[in-house]
DNA sequence: CTCTCGATATATCGCCCCGATATATCGAGA
DNA sequence: TCTCGATATATCGGGGCGATATATCGAGAG
C-alpha cells in the first residue's frame, strides 16, 4: 500500500523522505496521513527490492542529481555558504529515484487486485490518484472492479436482516445510502472514461 | 479498539473466542471483520489487565458457569453423550466474563477521545454500537464530538485549493459531499437524542 | 551577539492489527 | 469408513502507527 504511494510520487521526480511525508500528508492527504514509522521502513523495503535507489541530493553544485528548482529541496545556498566558510555540515539528506524495476513494480501494484479487505477505500483512492499513469483500458478495469466490489457489499448489506438497537440500525442505513452514492459516483466516472475512450479511438467500435 | 469491542460484547453475556469472532464479523460486521490474529492476543491482554476472566464453559452439567440456552455455545449434548460413553474429550473451550474492572475499562474507552486518527470511522461506529450503555449526556457528547471532528475535516477540505488531475479532483469532491451527508445524518441523530432527553426529564429545561 | 524556537531531516521502538497457517475435535453425509 | 465443513484455539511474519531521539539550520527575541 505505502509502497505504491511512494512509487507513484517518485514517478514525477526524485524526492527525499521528509518531502515524501509532506506530500503524502498534504497533497495526497485526501485521506491518510502517513507516519515516519511506516515511511522509512517502506523506503528501505523498496530499496532492498531494487525499486528505488539513493541519489546524493544536497548542495546545489552536484550536477549528478539535478533537483528541480521548484523548492522541493531547499537549503542549497546555505550549504554553499557553509562550504565557503570551511565547514562540512552536509546534514544527511538522501533523495530516492525510481528505477526501471520500480516502474515495473508500480504497474503491478496498480493493476493487482488485493480483494476487498479492510483498507479497501484507501487502496482504491490511492490507485485513482495515480490513474493517469494507466492506459485507458486498465483505468476502466480499475473503476469497474471497484464498482462490482461496492455492489457486492451493498447487496450483502441489503440482505442481512436488521439486528440491533436504534443506533446500529441508523448507522447501517446511513452506510447503505453512502454506498449507493459511491456507486452513482463511480458510474459517472466510468461513463466519462468510456466517452473519452470512444473519442480518442473511435475506430475501435468499427473494427471490433 | 478491539478491546472495546470485546468488552462491549461481553457486557451481555460470557462468550468464548470463536463466538466473539463470529459476532464481531457478522452482527457488528457493519464495518470490520476482526481476525483471530488480533482477537486472541486482545483477549490475553484483557485477561492480563484483569478486565475479563475465564469461566470454564463446556459440558452443560457445570452449574458454576451457566451459559445461556440461546445456542451461543453448542455441543453440550454431544459432550454429555461422550461422557456417558466414558470418553473425556472436552475440547478446549474457554469462555470469558467481564469483571468489575472490565466494566470500568469499558466506560473509560467509550468516553475517551482518541482524537481524529486513522480509524476514526471504525472507532465511532463501534462506540455508536454500544451507545445504549451510556447515559444520555455521554451519548450526546459522543455524537457532538464526532460532529465537530467531521466539521473540522470538512472545512479543511474546503480550504485546500485543488491540486491534481481530473480523478483526484473528482475524488476530493465526492468525499466532500460524503462528509456533508455524514454531518446531516449526525444532526438527525443529535436532534433525536435531544428530544428523547427532553421527554425523559422535562424538568431539566425548567430548573436549569 | 547569543539563545531559543520551529522547520527540516532521518531513524527506531513498541504496539496493534491482519492474513495465513497449524492443530484438533466433532457431526453429517457419501 | 472416510471425507468434509463447522467448531475452536493459537502462533507467525509483516505492515502501519504514535511516540520519541537526534541533529542541523534559519529567524527572530532579548
Amino acid at each position: 500500500m505505502l509502497e505504491l504511494a511512494v512509487l507513484g510520487l517518485l514517478k514525477e521526480q526524485p524526492l527525499h523522505g521528509y518531502e515524501l511525508k509532506k506530500r503524502l500528508s498534504d497533497a495526497l492527504g485526501l485521506l491518510w496521513g502517513v507516519s515516519y514509522g511506516s515511511l522509512y521502513p517502506a523506503l528501505r523495503r523498496l530499496e532492498r527490492a531494487g525499486a528505488i535507489e539513493v541519489v546524493e541530493a544536497p548542495p546545489a553544485d552536484t550536477p549528478a542529481a539535478p533537483m528541480p528548482a521548484t523548492g522541493s529541496i531547499g537549503g542549497e545556498a546555505a550549504a554553499a555558504r557553509m562550504r565557503r566558510l570551511g565547514k562540512v555540515s552536509r546534514r544527511t539528506r538522501k533523495a530516492y529515484r525510481l528505477t526501471t524495476r520500480g516502474e515495473q513494480m508500480f504497474g503491478e501494484l496498480m493493476t493487482s487486485d488485493t480483494g476487498p479487505g479492510a483498507d479497501d477505500e484507501r487502496s482504491f483512492a490511492l490507485k485513482l490518484a495515480f490513474c493517469r499513469y494507466l492506459p485507458v483500458d486498465a483505468r476502466l478495469e480499475l473503476l469497474e472492479r471497484r464498482r462490482s466490489d461496492l455492489a457486492a457489499r451493498l447487496s450483502r448489506a441489503r440482505g442481512s436482516r436488521s439486528g440491533g438497537d436504534h443506533y446500529a440500525l441508523s448507522l447501517l442505513e446511513h452506510r447503505r445510502k453512502s454506498t449507493e452514492r459511491d456507486l452513482e459516483w463511480l458510474d459517472e466516472l466510468i461513463a466519462t472514461e468510456r466517452e473519452a475512450r470512444a473519442a480518442n479511438s473511435p475506430q475501435q467500435g468499427a473494427t471490433a
